[in-house]
DNA sequence: ATTACTACCGTCCGAGTAG
DNA sequence: TCTACTCGGACGGTAGTAA
C-alpha cells in the first residue's frame, strides 16, 4: 500500500510549515502519535524524507525520491480521473415526452438563457430517454453529479419557476445537446430529458423505442 | 488511511478493464487475491464501487461517492505538488569566486544568450555560495533538477564550450538572478553560482561569509 | 514541550480450501 | 477458472512512560 505514504508526504508539504510536531500531525491522519512518529520514522528510513528534531517539533524536508513518488501517484491518478471522462456515456431507449423539458422551453425567461449559458438556440422540444440497465443508470448519474451549467429560475404571474441544471452531451457521437435536469423535483431517475439545435426525432429519424448513445464531455 | 482506497480505485479506473479479476489485481497491489477480495467488498460496502460478480471476475463501476473522493484526493496531491515550488528556498554563504562563471560570461557567444532567454544582460562576474547545511543543500538539488533554461554550448578557436543550464531565482528576495550550472562538469555540489543584472557584492553591499537566501520561482 | 521505547492487543493479511 | 470463507499468525496501532 505505497499510498499510504503519499497520504503523510502530502499532509506534510500542504501543512506549510517549517517545524511540525508528530501530536500536530495525528489527527489529521487518523492515527495516535505514537504511530505517527513510527510512520515517519519510516519514510526516513526509506529515503523518502529526512527530518531534524528540534524543541518543538520536527523539521521535515521531503527528498528527491519523496517528490518523485508523489509526482507519479499525481500522474497515476490524473490517468484515473482522465479515464472517467471517457467512461461517461450511457444509453436509453426514445419514448413519448411526458418530461417537463418542453414546458420549460415554452418559457421565454427560461429560453432565452439557454442561447446564452448553452451557445445554441435549442429545438422547442426534448427527447426523452428511458434507461434500462443499472450500469448505464451509474453512468448518468456520474454525469449529472459534474458541476452543472444553471439556467436560473424566475417567478412569473405568481407561479415559480426553479433553476434547472444543464450538463452538455452529444447524442449517438453526432449532435451536440444537453442533458435538462430540474433542480428541485428529483422526478424518474430512468427518465433523461435532452435538448438539441434541432428536433432530434427528425433528423436522426428515430422512434419510440430506438436506442440512443449519450455521451458526456 | 483513506488513500488505501484511493489506491485500489486508482487502479481499477486506469486498468480499463470491463472485468477483472481479483487474483489479476493482486501483484499489481502487493496483496494476495484473498485481500484484494476483502478490500473489494469493503469499498463496496462503503459505498464507493459498484461490483457484479461474472464466471469470468467481477464488473466493477466505480461510483459518485468513489470518484468524488478520487477527485478530492487528486486536489491534494495538487496543492501539495504546489507547495513544493514555495519550498525551494536555500542557504549560502558568499565565498570568493572561484568558480568559471565568470569565464563564461567573458564568452560573448555565451553572454548574448543571457540576454535572450533570461531576459536580463548579466553583470559580467558570479556571486558564488557555499552551501553548509545537509538541508539547504537537498533544497539546491530540488532547484537544479526543476527544467532548465539551456544555453548553448559552442566551439571557439579549436575549444569546445559545453551547454550552461540556468534556474531563475531570487537572492535575499530582493534581486532577480540566475543559478549558472554547467552541463557536463559536475564540480563541488556545495558551490553555486548566481548571476544577476547587478554587481550583487556592491548592490547588496555582500563580503564573504555573510549568508544569502536564494529562492526559486 | 517534544520524540520514541516497550508492551500489549486488535486488525488485517494470506494459506488452505469450499462453493 | 472464479470469489470468498476460516483461522492462525504477523503486522500495525495505541497506552504508558522514559528521555
Amino acid at each position: 500500500m505505497r499510498y499510504d505514504d503519499i497520504e503523510i508526504i502530502s499532509l506534510i508539504l500542504r501543512l506549510k510549515k517549517d517545524i511540525i510536531s508528530t501530536g500536530e500531525f495525528a489527527p489529521a491522519l487518523g492515527l495516535s502519535q505514537q504511530s505517527v512518529s513510527r510512520k515517519i520514522r519510516e519514510l526516513e528510513s526509506n529515503g523518502l524524507i529526512k527530518k531534524e528534531i528540534t524543541a518543538r517539533g520536527q523539521k521535515i524536508t521531503v527528498l528527491a525520491k519523496g517528490l518523485s513518488l508523489l509526482r507519479t501517484t499525481l500522474n497515476e491518478l490524473n490517468e484515473a480521473v482522465g479515464s472517467i471522462k471517457k467512461n461517461l456515456m450511457f444509453k436509453g431507449f426514445v419514448v413519448s415526452g411526458l418530461g417537463e423539458g418542453s414546458y420549460y422551453l415554452g418559457q421565454d425567461k427560461y429560453f432565452v438563457q439557454f442561447l446564452d449559458k448553452l451557445g445554441f438556440s435549442p429545438f422547442k422540444g426534448t427527447l426523452n430517454l428511458r434507461i434500462k440497465e443499472d450500469s448505464n443508470l451509474d453512468a448518468k448519474e456520474a454525469v449529472i453529479s459534474k458541476v452543472p451549467i444553471i439556467i436560473n429560475g424566475f417567478s412569473d404571474s405568481g407561479r415559480t419557476f426553479g433553476d434547472i441544471m444543464c450538463f452538455r452531451c452529444k447524442i449517438n457521437n453526432e449532435v451536440e445537446g444537453a442533458i435538462i435536469v430540474p433542480k428541485r423535483t428529483h422526478h424518474d431517475d430512468r427518465i433523461v430529458e435532452i435538448i438539441a439545435p434541432v428536433c432530434l426525432r427528425e433528423s436522426m429519424t428515430l422512434v419510440d423505442g430506438d436506442e440512443v448513445e449519450v455521451t458526456s464531455y
